[in-house]
DNA sequence: GCTGGTGTTAATGTATACGTTATCGCGTTC
DNA sequence: GAACGCGATAACGTATACATTAACACCAGC
């Protein structure tokens, strides 16, 4: 990931930070303190905070450095609504190619995972396979700038999904509507793989909501 | 709009420099050139540059300085679809929740000044009065996450709207379809409004394909 | 005790310095 | 004549220096 240069590096090391929670909303740390910790200048840290600036993960504030942002729930259902119309606009796309079975073969596999993940209790696995179902969903449509443009909000969504992972009921559903899917997918079908995808986006993000909602998480 | 910033002045002198073809596509320019040219240093520019790469609109290659993305039709397809898929969901939300007359005034106040410059053979005030339509469509929805996703893809439709103005018939439609969206959005009826959005962004996603096509506008 | 002003501090925004390394020209060889 | 290699050049990536200015604390006055 770090294509070894220093910006990158930092890039990436800030991020996981913010998606490991170990720099959880609200947090601030100045640009000297980031550029001490990874022991580089302030110059890459710099220039990697207006890339995670611009992806909403962060907020650079004048003279207090950068902030992680907070998910209001209210962010929760904008950032939803955006997903779910990139997202189906990619199972449309890609209803429409009529992608051989060998291509949807990793979202296949995504989903078995999922289920095997559930049996085994690994909620951890089974939200790492949800993901790549998702994103090999995306990749599959083809579409640069979908691509691209579902990457700016994948990151904000993967912190909802991971405050609420162990709060939310069990994700049972999940694998029968990516099942759903890939069958509409398959018989080219594309207005039926936006009503699924949509249906499932949909029910996720009220649960999410409902969650945060209710356990009131951090807005700072 | 340059927050009197030095990385905001370069951002947006490089930005307009672009979007009015002064910098036409596959045009490239030195760190250093850019600096020289601002009369600013290399440090600020280097900063607006990964904002503009992140746009979409250049693309930094490591010992060649910027250069200005060319359009293909392929990418054409991709960033209308896109764009489509943003604006459909905004018309769906602003139709839900039924604003007033006086918020839709700023929209219906710009489709009149398209009528009007249309008849005055004004192609740049029309254009300029449609993406006024369409910037206010979106920003009404209130969906932060949207108005910046459609943000970042505005600008590329900018330049491709831009360089097939003169080549396309004269745009007679798009004025009533602006009023039916108007309408739709008025009842309340979110499908309706949905609807009519894709036929206009997908009529005029096929329009301008076509002529990038026949014009074989340059890809590099 | 509180409020307002002032001085210090420190974080930023920008400029500049510098080492690394890709690129391009030139000469040599096959 | 073409291809390869080598060295000079210069563009970049990063570090560092510096001026500006906002924030904060402290003190005086009310």
């Amino acid at each position: 990931m770090a294509r070894n240069s220093r910006v990158d590096a930092a890039y990436g090391a800030i991020r996981r930070h913010i998606l490991d929670n170990v720099y959880p909303p609200g947090h601030q740390v100045l640009e000297s303190a980031l550029a001490e910790e990874l022991q580089i200048s302030r110059t890459p840290v710099r220039e990697a905070l207006i890339r995670l600036a611009q992806e909403g993960l962060v907020e650079v504030i004048p003279r207090h450095g950068m902030r992680v942002l907070p998910l209001s729930p209210s962010d929760m259902r904008d950032i939803y609504v955006v997903l779910t119309a990139l997202e189906s606009a990619a199972a449309e796309a890609l209803a429409r190619r009529r992608p051989s079975d060998a291509e949807l073969r990793p979202l296949v596999e995504a989903t078995r995972d999922m289920t095997r993940a559930l049996k085994a209790d690994d909620l951890d696995a089974w939200a790492a396979a949800d993901e790549r179902f998702h994103h090999g969903l995306v990749e599959l449509a083809g579409n640069r700038t979908l691509i691209d443009a579902v990457a700016r909000v994948g990151d904000r969504v993967h912190r909802a999904r991971m405050f609420t992972l162990r709060l939310r009921p069990k994700p049972v559903n999940s694998t029968r509507e990516h099942l759903a899917m890939l069958e509409r997918i398959r018989a080219g079908d594309d207005e039926g793989a936006v009503k699924v995808n949509r249906a499932h986006r949909d029910r996720e993000s009220r649960e999410l909501i409902e969650i945060f909602e209710r356990f009131r998480v951090q807005q700072l």
